[in-house]
RNA sequence: GGGCGGGUAGCUCAGUUGGGAGAGCAUCGGCCUUACAAGCCGAGGGUCACAGGUUCAAGCCCUGUUCCGCCCA
């Protein structure tokens, strides 16, 4: 069935005709292309490049979600706006698919050799490394796809190149023997923040070291039992006189045949345990930076695998776990092991494969990160780069502060070769953009390129300019750098944005982006992490084949402000399904009514002053939520921009106006018909794109059987705010009409009177002025609470038997002779009467009080008088009706 | 152990210079009222973790306590 047909829409919206429909003209239409036309403000976003082996997930469907209402929200206000999309290549991550793929096949990479092994993870790319980017379209993103990019492509690889080569001749790239974190399944180092920390249940040991001179021992404490083989001291503190003696006498290290040397540091701590620690300089950080300062021998007892190598004696070949337990039963056996305790810490675990990391010293290539730091802190600090919600700056500049150089070389194939040569003859290093051919210290053209490749955070540091063509000056670097915004999750706040910010300072000599939102991670809905071993994974695709990806996409935005996660339930999303049908029925019942109007009809309008109370209402609340929407935008609210459209759009132009301006769109007088036309449209024009920019699909799909030619909304103009629209008059009688709907609604309600059976309602109003108001609300109040009477008393006169409602001032009551059940009207008066009275006592309290008089702001003083005259009226009437009723008893 | 964030309605959470405690969902009651039962109408529900302090006035600012998360050692 078509969803359209001749200015009829169909009953409810299939959103499954629709949103392939309108992916599709966009395209053809080039509505996702950049625009860089002069004297247009810019507005530009990179995507964070998701890993090229990703499928779509929620996180990711959040994040471009939030990204592509900006860019719809700015495209459609006239800016100069592009949103470059791509993929990174995830060096490990897909080294790893690739290599799991051959294993199937009984083959490792080493029996295809590097070149061909490379070859093949480009044929895997282009076979399946376009998911994620079809994913990304199904959501809606209206990326520029034309300039689509991936880390590993040319262009992107020669920034690499340049950026690697200017750093290592500044002197900010260095090689060098340091001790690495080291995932021993990837075989390869990886950053500090590759690391994850993961609380977990393990043993304490303590392990008896006998002096070397026979008089006693101390007892070490380890989680790492196997550690102690590479152990090439013990230190303890220079106070502590426990330990005093040892200075020339040194340790029998078990399981060896070692004498190991007392070293005195102040960084131990004399209450930790006996006040000894163990020094592995090899195979732990805080180990190598106390062996360093003393001098300690390395000693590296294990291989790449994690197996223990020569060094280890007897326990060569051994895994470290299996060597751990060994150990702990021969120091048991020896006598050496003093006691095992429960001990709970954090262990290191690699973020790709999780495998528990092992410190290692290694020979690797860091990056000096700390004069480019500096210059991400300054431009933080000078809010040339502001990160919202602001609640990170803490994080973020206590992490600069304690940065560390950057592990940057990678013991993988698949990534960016590190451009540096080694001339077999002289040992001279080559670093260079273009390969050398000869050494240029002694000609030899024996050079070895360094086998080693770059960290794919290293490229990704870069992506906000090579992806616009640096190193080439480009007319997209004018246009576009800086880039308006980043939207990314806190979790690579480091990683990656960090990096960003020193890599765009450094080499553009501008930030990267002026403003960073870092949103909420996605949880289910107890808050725990989704995985798959759990079982508790939202799949987007599937919501959104279920619910609609518009559905899927306002839930998303409703709920991204709630902190630092988001409890993702599907119910939710279902219930968000429900508020798109609504905006397609609103839509189909305006279409009954405007289908046939011209471009003319809009003209009522531009006078708002001479319509009806209905329409200086609803075009004023428009002016309000046109506001509220864009500064929400503006100001990366996202769940107030959603739940701005969300009350208008249902509680407001839905509850309230359609069925207030229905007597008039059905009416034969063909001035209010026209006015009552010309508002709709207008107003639902303007909500579809007030809400386009979280909705795309239904908006365009409605948009698009509107009367009249027009092009995509999505590329219609963002509404204007609209200050001739605002009426605080029309507010105020708007509300006062409903304030009385509603009470003769909750009488007909309360007294079980059957809604369709006609009643009598009376309002007893003393204020004339008001009283006049009213009488013009006759019809309206009349149509949306049938009656078959209205009528307004300046005196109270009414009869007993009738059914009460008080709002503010005024008294509205219904007749209903045997109907009134005086105990219900009572308690109802008496409910009534217990809030109007405490809140009374608050403000008599308020205002008896001299300080609060003469210190309060006058306007304060004010609202407060004001609201116990409203208060006191109210009393009054509850108070006639109650002694009204009290006769009845 | 250090740092950061949080505790508001049954649930999930908003609350942006200190001056009316709010939303969505859920709950209860009534309705097939000619756009929509994927709907309409009405209603109930809170000691803003606790204890002090500043102020005429505190959910909001300050101090302490407690509980829960996250990051780092």
């Amino acid at each position: 069935m078509a969803q359209t047909d001749e200015n009829q829409l169909s009953k409810g919206y299939d959103f499954s005709i629709t949103e392939d429909k309108w992916l599709k003209i966009w395209e053809e239409q080039n509505c996702f292309d950049a625009k860089m036309e002069d004297g247009k403000p810019s507005f530009s976003i990179v995507i964070p490049p998701p890993n090229v082996t990703g499928v779509l997930h929620v996180g990711h469907a959040l994040n471009n979600t939030l990204q592509d209402i900006l860019i719809r929200y700015h495209r459609m206000c006239g800016d100069n706006t592009v949103w470059v999309p791509g993929t990174d290549h995830a060096g490990i991550a897909t080294q790893n698919v690739v290599e799991r793929q051959l294993a199937t096949e009984g083959k490792g990479r080493h029996d295809l050799g590097r070149d061909a092994f490379i070859e093949k993870v480009w044929e895997w790319r282009e076979e399946k490394g376009g998911t994620i980017i079809n994913q990304l379209k199904k959501l809606g993103s209206s990326c520029d796809w034309k300039r689509e990019r991936f880390t590993m492509d040319e262009g992107l690889s020669t920034a690499v190149r340049e950026v690697f080569v200017r750093l290592y001749k500044e002197g900010l790239i260095y090689k060098g023997d340091y001790i690495v974190n080291w995932c021993p399944r990837c075989h390869t180092a990886l950053a500090d923040d590759e690391v994850e920390h993961e609380e977990t249940k393990g043993k304490l040991y303590h392990i008896k070291y006998p002096f070397a001179d026979g008089s006693g021992h101390v007892v070490v404490a380890t989680t790492r039992p196997e550690t102690m083989l590479g152990d090439t001291g013990v230190a303890v503190h220079p106070d502590d006189e426990r330990y005093a003696h040892l200075k020339d006498v040194g340790i029998n290290l078990p399981l060896t045949d070692r004498v190991i040397p007392v070293v005195f540091d102040n960084h131990v701590q004399k209450d930790f345990g006996t006040g000894a620690l163990k020094v592995t300089p090899s195979h732990d950080r805080d180990d190598y930076e106390i062996g360093k300062r003393h001098n300690l021998p390395l000693c590296k007892v294990m291989d790449d695998k994690g197996v223990m190598n020569d060094l280890a004696g007897k326990y060569a070949g051994m895994d470290r776990f299996a060597c751990r337990k060994q150990i702990v039963a021969d120091l048991d056996e020896l006598g050496f092991l003093d006691r095992i305790e429960d001990y709970d810490h954090g262990v290191g675990h690699c973020y790709r494969c999780k495998t528990v990391v092992e410190p290692t010293t290694s020979v690797q290539w860091f990056v000096a990160v700390k004069p480019l730091a500096d210059k991400a802190v300054a431009a933080v600090r000078e809010e040339r780069i502001n990160i919202y919600p602001k609640t990170w700056y803490n994080t973020f500049y206590s992490w600069m502060d304690n940065i560390r150089d950057w592990c940057i070389s990678r013991q993988i194939w698949w990534g960016h070769r590190i451009p540096a040569w080694t001339c077999q003859d002289c040992g001279e290093i080559i670093v260079e953009t273009t390969d050398p051919t000869s050494c240029p210290k002694c000609s030899s053209e024996k050079l070895v390129q360094e086998t080693d490749v770059l960290d794919t955070w290293f490229s990704s540091a870069l992506w906000p300019f090579s992806t616009m063509g640096w190193p080439e000056q480009t007319k997209e670097l004018a246009t576009f750098y800086p880039t308006s915004v980043l939207i990314t999750s806190f979790d690579i706040l480091f990683f990656w944005v960090a990096r960003m910010m020193m890599m765009g300072l450094h080499f553009m000599d501008e930030v990267p982006f002026k403003d960073v939102y870092l949103h909420a991670l996605v949880r289910d809905k107890h808050g725990k992490k989704m995985s798959k071993s759990t079982g508790n994974v939202i799949d987007p695709l599937e919501v959104m084949g279920k619910y609609g990806t518009d559905a899927m996409r306002f839930t998303l935005t409703a709920f991204a402000a709630q902190g630092r996660e988001i409890k993702l339930d599907e119910d939710r999303i279902e219930g968000y399904r429900f508020f798109i049908n609504k905006i397609w029925n609103a839509a189909r019942f305006a279409m009954m009514h405007v289908a046939e109007c011209d471009d003319s009809v809009r003209i009522v309008t531009e006078k708002p002053e001479e319509l009806p109370l209905a329409h200086r209402w609803i075009l004023s609340r428009t002016a309000q939520t046109i506001a509220e929407v864009r500064k929400g935008l503006d100001e990366y609210h996202f769940n107030d921009v959603a739940s701005a459209n969300y009350q208008f759009i249902w509680h407001e132009f839905c509850d309230w106006y359609l069925e207030w301006i229905k007597a008039d769109l059905f009416s034969d007088d063909a001035v209010l018909k026209n006015q009552a036309r010309g508002v709709l449209l207008t107003v639902l024009e303007t909500a579809l794109k007030l809400i386009h920019p979280i909705t795309p699909f239904v908006t365009e799909e409605i948009w698009s059987v509107l009367p009249g030619e027009r092009k995509p909304l999505m590329v219609s103009e963002f509404p204007q705010e609209h200050p001739q629209w605002y009426s605080e008059q029309a507010e105020k009688e708007a509300t006062l009409l409903m304030g009385i709907v509603t009470g003769i609604r909750n009488i007909r309600s309360e007294t079980e009177v059957h809604p369709s059976a006609k009643i009598a309602a009376h309002i007893i109003c003393t204020d004339s002025e008001k009283a006049a108001t009213i009488k013009t609300f006759e019809r309206a109040v009349s149509d949306m609470t049938r009656l078959e009477s209205f009528t307004i008393h300046a005196t109270s006169d009414k009869p007993a038997d009738a059914a009460t409602y008080i709002y503010e001032d005024i008294e509205i009551y219904v007749p209903l002779k045997g109907l009134v059940n005086v105990e219900n009207e009572l308690e109802k008066l008496a409910r009534e009467r217990k809030k109007v009275e405490d809140k009374l006592k608050q403000i008599n309290g308020k205002l008896g009080n001299e300080k609060f008089l003469s210190n309060a702001p006058d306007n304060v003083v004010q609202k407060v008088r004001d609201e116990k005259d409203g208060l006191d009226a109210t009393l009054a009437k509850i108070n006639e009706a109650e002694e009204r009723l009290k006769l009845m008893q």
